[in-house]
DNA sequence: CAGGATTTGATAGACGTCTATCAAAATTCG
DNA sequence: CGAATTTTGATAGACGTCTATCAAATCCTG
């Protein structure tokens, strides 16, 4: 009914405490023979040590590192806004969490600011990462420094991060797709679609997603060359209304990310009785607003508060040792319509 | 950067340790005036009680109690399952939790068993509510007799508990009636309903909103009164394929609860080029598999790791006493297709 | 102001683990 | 075999909080 402490491992073995504790730190100075008896003791009783306890001792506190891009994106300074309230929460866990942004698409900058990373001062970092072989270099240093790291909503395929914690963008591009082939269903015509820049490895990955979607499932659609908004509400809503305007055809749009405003205005100014089906990226205060009043039909979303909450707990593990450490929960897709908005 | 603990309040409040443990856990014999020294200087310092430390010392246990309907209900089930494994896991928190079953929509056994809770072994209760007055009754008397107590997944309004860990199930229905509107646009005809029974609550909400959307946003489709399939994939396969066949005008399906089974099967009875869609709620091996060969279109699902889980957090921190409550995140209602199965 | 009651302080030991130090025992080696 | 070396044990104090006990100080009452 208690679980065992190192009082009753110590007993079993058949050895002191010193010994114990030698074994659970990993200290030289202990035979093999030893060591086996100690380790079959904690098997025996299914020691799992007292983590509170031990951390209580030690005085150990969580130095964590959250790198952010700088810049206007919405989704990035709600990502900061997430991250600054999860820090004050976090310090009652002895987790210090401070927070470095670098400029956005940078990889120099992002790569100097890890190389800058002192393991006296840091023990884990969680970073967006920017895809670029300086920044792996980097992230391989760090690693060789003794820092965890893990990437946070853009990943870093092929680099000696821990772990990743956001969505699957590949995924996500499909389930558009397979909503806006659904809503759009007995209308065959075009699609139009937005994205920030092709440039950026999310939005490119959710074009590759939907367009498998709709090719393979709903051919009646065709797909319209993407426009590409880079961040800017005008560009979007004038190239999006020209081509709404030249094109009657079109039925559904997608938007793969930034943009949302200008394309909620890009609808707002189409005929009434025309009916465009939209999905869109990330909830906002604009996309909320254009669910609610109908001009969206659905928007996906990443839950940016979970990705931050799963990445101090992966850095958490990862510096405890655990073994094996203990899943984070996947970040899901969320789909939201009018009337499951939380 | 270090904490402030008790010896820096007392330092700060120019008292004793004693005098300090004595305010912090609410102990007698102190002044109010040395009382509100010692608030003023936890105030200045915001201290905060190392709450690891602190139940390391008492030996603190938190001992969980969680009340399940038995039966077939394959939700229910993968809940049990979920609990079972969260339990494993709160060990480690010197969190104990048994489960207990009780007979399915038994108000009665409920109320019976709730009584039968001893203070002396139970800390906390998280239950599954059949709504009714005995069961509200007996929350009272737990309440009483010191007990904390949440619902789960389907609450007990106008009760004592605590809180509730929870779809709002209004809001599921109207989501889903949201989907099937839009996947059925340009198809006018009817839509049908299939449901557990109009005597589960969890099941008349969702009704209840389904046909709110449907009747204001989608008027072109019109209801034909629900199937009760009383957890019977027979009774619900028969029925469905029946009023299918009867009425070639039949464009939706909504299934509001347990029976996708006989969903699935009635669907595959139809003829290939009829195109039927369907929302259902709950992910299970079942839909899963429906979903993917194409003859669901979306499923509805509750996450029942995140509610064992938000009822366990919210529990502890309930008997932490732990002022405000830090929130536990809300139950999303989640939609899966094709694509973004988890 | 004495006496009793109440409030406050001081101290010790506990919870489970860690770190450090020193002594004792066991092993290895010449 | 004895000395040097390695391995093990014993002990003490710490982390931040809790509980308990007893003594000292302060308060109230008549």
């Amino acid at each position: 009914m208690t679980r065992p402490t190192i009082h009753d491992v110590a007993r079993v073995a058949g050895v002191s405490l010193s010994t114990v504790d030698r074994v659970l730190n990993d200290r030289e100075g202990v035979r093999d023979k030893t060591r086996s008896r100690v380790l079959d003791a904690i098997g025996d009783l299914g020691f799992e040590r007292n983590l509170a306890a031990a951390n209580l001792s030690r005085g150990r506190r969580y130095r964590l590192c959250f790198i952010l891009p700088d810049g206007q994106n919405s989704f990035m300074r709600a990502l900061e806004q997430d991250v600054a309230e999860e820090a004050a929460a976090a310090l009652r866990d002895f987790t210090v969490i401070e927070t470095r942004k670098v400029p956005a698409f940078d990889a120099g900058a992002l790569a100097d600011l890890l190389r800058s990373l002192d393991p006296e001062a840091v023990d884990g970092v969680a970073l967006v990462a920017t895809d670029a072989t300086v920044v792996r270099i980097a992230v391989r240093e760090l690693r060789a420094r003794g820092i965890a790291v893990v990437t946070l909503v853009s990943d870093l395929p092929g680099s000696e991060k821990q772990g990743f914690v956001g969505i699957d963008n590949v995924q996500a591009g499909r389930t558009a797709g397979s909503l806006l082939g659904r809503f759009c269903r007995g209308r065959a015509g075009r699609i139009a679609m937005v994205c920030g820049s092709m440039l950026v490895r999310d939005h490119a990955e959710r074009r590759l997603g939907f367009e498998q979607v709709l090719r393979t499932e709903f051919p009646e659609q065709s797909l319209i060359a993407p426009i590409e908004g880079l961040d800017d509400k005008d560009r979007v809503r004038n190239q999006l209304a020209e081509k709404l305007a030249a094109d009657p055809g079109i039925v559904g749009v997608y938007s793969m990310g930034a943009g949302n405003r200008g394309v909620a205005e890009a609808l707002a100014a189409l005929q009434p009785e025309r009916h465009v089906s939209v999905v869109v990226h990330e909830l906002t205060r604009y996309s909320r607003e254009a669910l609610l009043d109908g001009s969206f039909d659905a928007v996906l979303h990443q839950n940016s508060r979970s990705e931050v909450q799963g990445a101090i707990q992966l850095l958490r593990n990862l510096l405890d040792g655990q073994n094996p450490p203990p899943q984070v929960e996947p970040i899901r897709v969320e789909i939201y319509m009018r009337d499951n908005l939380p």
